[in-house]
RNA sequence: GGCGACAUCGCCAAGUGGUAAGGCAAGGGUCUGCAAAAUCCUCAUUCCCCGGUUCGAAUCCGGGUGUCGCCUCCA
C-alpha cells in the first residue's frame, strides 16, 4: 500500500485514489521570467518520479502543471528589457520545456496558460463575489479570508497568529492583512484585460484554481458518484513547501468558498536546496540555473543527487556533492556497459526480479523514499557482477527499475554513440595496434607514448583479457 | 513574537521499539610490463548531550544544546 504525507493533516495517509486506475496530479509549474534554478528543478523532478512510479504501478496519470505567464515579476523584467511580457513569457516557457527536457523529466500531460483562463477567471472571481467572499476598493478585489472555514488548515497557522504576524507588511486597502488581492487594477502601461471591476490583471492565487477545475471539465473527469464530494479534485496537488502559505493555503480558501472543494485530497511539498546551509531564492540571488549545471554535468548526475535524499528534506547543493553523484552513477552504469558491451543487447521482455522488485517498491511505497530505493539499485547492481546464472535477469531488473526514477535514459544509444564514428575507430585501432607492437617488442616507452598522447585527448585505453579497449573519457 | 522541522561513520544518506541499508572518500588484495579501469574485501558495539519509560531505544517521553525553515514574492 502506498503511503504519501499529506500536507492538509501533517501525516502519512494510504493513498486511495479517486479512481482506482487513474490518478490525476497538479504539480505547480514556474512564473516564466527567467530560467529556472535546481530549487525548482528538485521539485520538478520529483514530481516527475511520483509521475512515473505510479505509471510503473499500472495507473493512468493525468499530469498538469501549469505556466504562470502574468505576473509581477514578469512585467518588471519586460519593463527592464523595454519588451512586453508576451515576449519575455514565451522565450522563458521555450526554455523551461527545453531544460525540463535536458533533465529528462516526462512532459505534462496538460500545461496551461495562466493568459488563457483570464476570462474563465474573472468569471470565478465574480462568482466568488457574488457568494460574498469578495470586497473591492478602486479597482483591487480581495479575497477575506476570515470568510473561510478552516482558513489556515493546510499551513498549520490561524488567523490571530496571521494578525500577530510581525512581517506581514500592511496594504492600505485591505481590511485584514492576510486577505489576497483576486483582481488587480492596472497601471499605466501594464497587460490589462477589462473586467467588472475596470482594467486589470488576475492575482496569483486564482489561476491553479480555476485552471484545475475547467480541465476536469474538459477532460470528463466526471465527479465522483457519491455525493459527498461536492466538486472536482484532484488527488494530489504538489509543488515546493514555499508554497503551502500563502499560495496553496489561498487556493483551498477559493475552492472551499466556491464549491466548498478542497481542491485535491493529497497534498505534497518538497523540501529546499540550500546553499552552504541558508535556503537558495531568487530573492536571496544565491541560485543555480538548472541550465548552467546541465553544461557541466549530465542529467542523470542531477537526477541522483536530487534523489538521494528523500524528498521533505531540504539537501545542500555544491559541486562536490555533484562529483559524488556522478562516481556514484556511474558505477551503477558499470554492470549494464559490461553487459552491454558483451551481448550487444539488452534483455527485453522479462519479468523483474522478484525480491529486488519488492525492496524497491517498499521503498517508494513509503512516501516516495528515493534514497532507500536507489541503495536497491545498487545492490542489484553488486549482484549483476556476481551472478552468473541470472544475469538477463537482474540486469533487465535493473533496467526497469532504473527507468522509474528516471534513470537510463537513451542508454544503448548512449554506449553506442562513442563507436558510431568508423574512421575514429579505425584510426584508433590502428594506434593500438602499434602500440601492441611496441609492447611486443618490449618498448614500453613508445607503447606508454601512445596511451598517454591519446588520453591527453579525451580516449582512454584499456588492457584487458580480450585485448586493448578503448573508449571516450565522457561516455 | 507565533508556528514547525532536523541533529546517524571523514562527507552524503536510509532506518521511527528488537539490536546500524546504500553511495562517495579511504585502506588492502586480484588483474597489469607499469598504469588506468574494473572487481573483491575492510571500514559506526554506536546514532548531539542529560535524564526517564521499557526485557529491549538511534527510534517513545521530559529537559538542554545546535542548525534550518515558515509567518512576505519564491520550488
Amino acid at each position: 500500500m502506498l503511503k504519501i504525507y499529506n500536507t492538509l493533516t501533517n501525516k502519512k495517509e494510504d493513498f486511495v485514489p479517486i479512481n482506482h486506475r487513474a490518478v490525476r496530479m497538479y504539480v505547480c509549474g514556474p512564473t516564466t521570467y527567467d530560467y529556472f534554478h535546481i530549487g525548482n528543478g528538485r521539485a520538478f523532478l520529483f514530481f516527475d518520479v511520483v509521475r512515473r512510479y505510479f505509471q510503473y504501478k499500472g495507473f493512468k496519470v493525468l499530469y498538469v502543471q501549469n505556466l504562470t505567464d502574468i505576473d509581477d515579476k514578469i512585467i518588471q523584467k519586460a519593463k527592464e528589457e523595454k519588451t512586453d511580457i508576451d515576449k519575455i513569457a514565451s522565450k522563458y516557457i521555450r526554455a523551461f520545456q527545453e531544460d525540463i527536457k535536458g533533465l529528462g523529466i516526462k512532459r505534462a500531460s496538460i500545461q496551461p496558460k495562466a493568459t488563457d483562463y483570464i476570462h474563465h477567471m474573472i468569471k470565478f472571481i465574480k462568482r466568488l463575489e457574488h457568494k460574498g467572499f469578495t470586497y473591492s476598493k478602486t479597482g483591487d478585489v480581495y479575497f477575506s479570508v476570515g470568510k473561510v472555514k478552516d482558513y489556515g488548515k493546510l499551513s498549520g497557522k490561524n488567523i490571530d497568529q496571521l494578525k500577530a504576524g510581525a512581517r506581514v507588511i500592511a496594504d492600505m486597502n485591505k481590511e485584514f492583512a492576510g486577505d489576497f488581492v483576486l483582481w488587480k487594477k492596472a497601471k499605466p502601461g501594464e497587460p490589462q484585460w477589462d473586467s467588472p471591476w475596470g482594467k486589470g490583471r488576475p492575482g496569483w492565487h486564482t489561476e491553479c484554481v480555476v485552471m484545475a477545475k475547467d480541465i476536469l471539465d474538459k477532460e470528463n473527469y466526471s465527479r465522483r458518484d457519491d455525493s459527498s464530494n461536492p466538486a472536482e479534485l484532484f488527488d494530489i496537488h504538489a509543488g515546493g513547501v514555499d508554497l503551502i502559505f500563502p499560495h496553496h493555503e489561498n487556493e483551498i480558501a477559493q475552492a472551499r468558498a466556491d464549491s466548498n472543494s478542497q481542491l485535491a485530497n493529497y497534498w505534497i511539498h518538497n523540501g529546499f536546496i540550500n546553499i552552504e546551509g541558508e535556503k537558495m531564492s531568487k530573492s536571496l540571488g544565491n541560485f543555480f540555473t538548472v541550465r548552467d549545471i546541465l553544461k557541466k554535468y549530465q542529467a542523470e548526475t542531477i537526477r541522483h543527487y536530487y534523489l538521494s535524499k528523500h524528498y521533505r528534506s531540504s539537501i545542500d547543493f555544491n559541486t562536490e556533492i555533484l562529483r559524488d553523484s556522478q562516481n556514484a552513477y556511474n558505477k551503477l552504469l558499470q554492470p549494464l556497459k559490461e553487459y552491454y558491451r558483451d551481448k550487444g543487447t539488452f534483455p527485453q521482455k522479462l519479468k523483474c526480479e522478484r525480491l529486488f522488485k519488492e525492496e524497491f517498491c517498499l521503498a517508494m511505497d513509503d512516501d516516495f523514499n528515493t534514497a532507500r530505493a536507489l541503495a536497491v539499485l545498487f545492490e542489484l547492481g553488486k549482484e549483476i557482477h556476481k551472478s552468473n546464472t541470472s544475469k538477463d535477469l537482474l540486469v533487465y531488473t535493473l533496467l526497469k527499475l532504473g527507468k522509474v526514477v528516471g534513470f537510463f535514459r537513451n542508454i544503448s544509444a548512449h554506449i553506442k554513440e562513442a563507436k558510431q564514428d568508423v574512421y575514429t575507430e579505425k584510426l584508433i585501432n590502428m594506434l593500438i595496434t602499434y602500440r601492441n607492437e611496441f609492447k611486443q617488442e618490449r618498448k614500453w616507452i613508445y607503447a606508454d607514448m601512445i596511451r598517454d598522447d591519446l588520453a591527453k585527448a579525451g580516449i582512454v585505453l584499456q588492457d584487458t583479457h580480450e585485448g586493448t579497449k578503448w573508449y571516450f573519457k565522457d561516455s
